[in-house]
DNA sequence: AGGGTAACCTGTATGC
DNA sequence: TGCATACAGGTTACCC
């Protein structure tokens, strides 16, 4: 679910809430939300206890927190999952699956992974230094730099996306090519750029896809500027608030309703086991 | 190479 | 009320 701006947002909460904490106690509540961990539980457990958490860090939808040996506490919020800052004590939320107790400036603070879905989950990483300098925990090294990146290289990316000859769609969704964007972004930015979804990117001009990854950019400042977007309270960020966004889709779930440009209405379509959304007349594939 | 599919999960909405 | 089905923001593996 949560895509770029849902994760940078919990980012930001991230670095208010839990920046310089240590960590006094891990409770594990349910092992499968440490999927992305190589190792028991009880491993997880001992990395993380004593650390100091340093600032929050995003690439792409993973995030990670550094620590003071030299490790990453790694998060990936998969389809449901959410990282609350909660006080100690506080109630515990139905899907709750780890609790990390941690203690800043005297006063103690809880934060914990809830997921629902459990496509999401925590790993304690090792940093490694990627390709441009850049220091990554190990299982992000795979993933590119997004489009509010200061050192996304657009000419390459521009380069990579039509060098294939796959759906447009297929390859923004590519994480190793463009990081971020999500089923929702994904159909907001190609109803932007007036894209079929299934249009082989090989086919688009370089300009066109200059101009569809300057949308990419834009729909996510518009959502990051509103707090992302919640359909429900599967989103939220770390203080449990939804972001607003929805009211802005113009595409993504409308199906039915007319489109803002043309008043055609907006049509859903199966894409790769998931679904698709867009204006028959202004995307249409040739 | 890249598409289709399934797997990993739980919850909600809908229809009968 | 119950039951069956479809669908949901993601990623990865495997099979043609």
């Amino acid at each position: 679910m949560p895509e770029l701006p849902e994760v940078e947002v919990v980012r930001r909460g991230l670095h208010a809430a839990v920046t310089g904490g240590v960590v006094r106690s891990v409770e594990v509540r349910d092992e499968r939300a440490l999927k992305r961990h190589v190792g028991p539980a009880l491993d997880f457990v001992d990395r993380l206890e004593g650390e100091v958490l340093g600032e929050a860090r995003r690439r792409g939808k993973f995030l990670w927190v550094p620590m003071s040996g030299g490790a990453a506490l790694v998060a990936h919020l998969g389809m449901s999952g959410q990282l609350l800052a909660r006080p100690v004590g506080a109630v515990d939320e139905r899907q709750l699956r780890v609790r990390i107790r941690l203690e800043r400036g005297g006063a103690d603070r809880e934060l914990r992974f809830i997921d629902q879905r459990l496509f999401g989950s925590l790993a304690i990483d090792r940093l490694c230094v990627a390709g441009d300098d850049d220091v990554l925990p190990t299982q992000v090294a795979h993933i590119a730099r997004d489009p509010l990146d200061p050192l996304f290289d657009e000419p390459a990316v521009i380069d990579r996306m039509r060098a294939s000859t796959r759906g447009v769609k297929s390859v923004l969704l590519d994480q190793g090519i463009v990081s971020g964007v999500g089923n929702i972004y994904a159909d907001e930015a190609l109803w932007r750029a007036r894209l079929h979804w299934a249009r082989p990117a090989a086919s688009i001009s370089r300009a066109k896809v200059w101009e569809l990854l300057g949308h990419v950019r834009d729909v996510f400042l518009d959502a990051l500027a509103e707090g992302g977007t919640s359909f429900d309270a599967l989103y939220v960020n770390v203080n449990g608030e939804s972001g607003y966004f929805s009211r802005s889709l113009r595409a993504y779930g409308r199906a039915g309703e007319p489109c803002e440009r043309c008043g055609t209405p907006i049509r859903r379509e199966p894409f790769a086991n998931r679904s698709s959304y867009r204006c028959p007349r202004c995307q249409r594939l040739r």
